[in-house]
DNA sequence: CAATCGTGGCC
DNA sequence: TGGCCAAGATT
């Protein structure tokens, strides 16, 4: 197809999408924190998600001097948490290696943390008018089917091949306003037209064309991924209250919920009640409505129990470098908790105190 | 390089 | 209801 992308640019201008928040723009470091918040993540859920951290960081500055453990605070709910120490540390890198101005070419937005080729790709292509190609969910899709490409494109054989045709088929000699028109093209047909469950492809502009439309397999393309057992796993949570506080325990860097805030954990019931011991209870705990998360590779029943203490001590929020903190449950918007834990102090307030 | 890393929407 | 996965990067 010789025309792929003087037709996506058009379909775009008339059919795409032009009113995100994150567009009309070319300020990269709105481009940018969009880019990595929307990474495997809706346009909907990340919507007041954005709003709310502009307004606490309008620039790469404030960003950069803000404390990592309030920019975790402003992430808290929308996942994968490594995004955002990786958010905080890239803005710190922009802010003293780079006179805290976002570089303009691909190689070197890849070389900051949590930027990737495709991300690169995207920041250099709406804000720097750069002939680069984004290669996300949405082109994958689309370009599995249009060109009728063949195999899971999570495996790395064809997501190579994948990267060469999405290179091939960039517009050349393009205006910045048409290189951004095609980015957004890619995102939108994928979006919006070619989407996963029935892809409306009497509107597309490729239609006559696309393999999968013309051999009636677009539920065949792209390829599914190879299904897996999740498995499961079990934790008990500790509820210590004392009046209308909880204590929270911050987890480590990395894995699960990494740099968060939250309910001091135990393999099983005897050492949460130890636990409770060592906090100053009396080992009594009482079990709360058991609630099961599901992640993306396994799945975790949560088992929380409720312990008292009256010492009174616990009504200020305790904070600084410790692991623990004593929070009020009134304050805990300003503490990055992940989100069933949330939901679980949540609903202690109104049902329990 | 396959595994890891969240959460919510959709059908 | 549960399977599937979204504007992927990192290890």
């Amino acid at each position: 197809m010789s025309d792929f992308s003087a037709r996506l640019i058009a379909w775009q201008r008339q059919h795409g999408r032009h009113d995100l928040p994150w567009q009309n723009t070319r300020d990269p470091y709105r481009i940018w924190l969009s880019e990595i918040m929307l990474q495997q993540t809706q346009v909907s859920t990340v919507i007041p998600y954005y709003a709310k951290f502009l307004a606490r960081c309008p620039d790469v500055a404030a960003l950069a001097a803000a404390p990592v453990d309030d920019v975790m605070a402003l992430w808290a709910g929308l996942g994968y948490y490594t995004r955002a120490r990786n958010l905080h540390r890239c803005a710190q890198t922009v802010v003293e290696r780079h006179g805290g101005a976002f570089p303009a070419s691909v190689e070197e937005l890849a070389e900051l943390p949590g930027i990737g080729r495709s991300t690169a790709a995207a920041i250099a292509s709406f804000a720097f008018g750069a002939r680069a190609t984004i290669l996300d969910g949405n082109v994958k899709r689309v370009l599995a089917r249009v060109f009728g490409v063949e195999g899971f494109t999570g495996e790395k054989k064809v997501e190579n091949a994948m990267w060469t045709l999405a290179e091939s088929l960039l517009p050349l000699n393009a205006s910045d306003d048409e290189v951004s028109a095609y980015t957004q093209g890619l995102m939108d047909l994928g979006a919006t037209l070619c989407v996963r469950g029935k892809p409306d492809c009497l509107r597309c502009p490729y239609a006559v064309d696309c393999v999968a439309n013309v051999t009636g397999r677009q539920r065949e393309l792209p390829t599914a991924r190879p299904k897996k057992t999740v498995p499961t796993r079990r934790t008990w949570m500790l509820v210590l209250r004392d009046g209308n506080a909880v204590m929270l325990e911050k987890r480590p860097p990395s894995g699960i919920w990494g740099g968060l805030w939250s309910l001091p954990e135990a393999a099983d019931e005897a050492a949460l009640a130890e636990r409770a011991r060592a906090f100053g209870g009396d080992g009594a705990v009482s079990p709360l409505a058991p609630l099961t998360h599901v992640f993306t590779h396994f799945k975790l029943d949560i088992e929380p129990r409720l312990a008292e203490l009256d010492s009174k001590v616990g009504a200020l929020t305790v904070l600084g470098d410790a692991d623990t903190a004593w929070v009020t449950l009134s304050d805990l918007d300003s503490f990055g908790v992940p989100a069933p834990v949330r939901k679980l102090l949540d609903g202690l307030q109104g049902s329990l105190i």
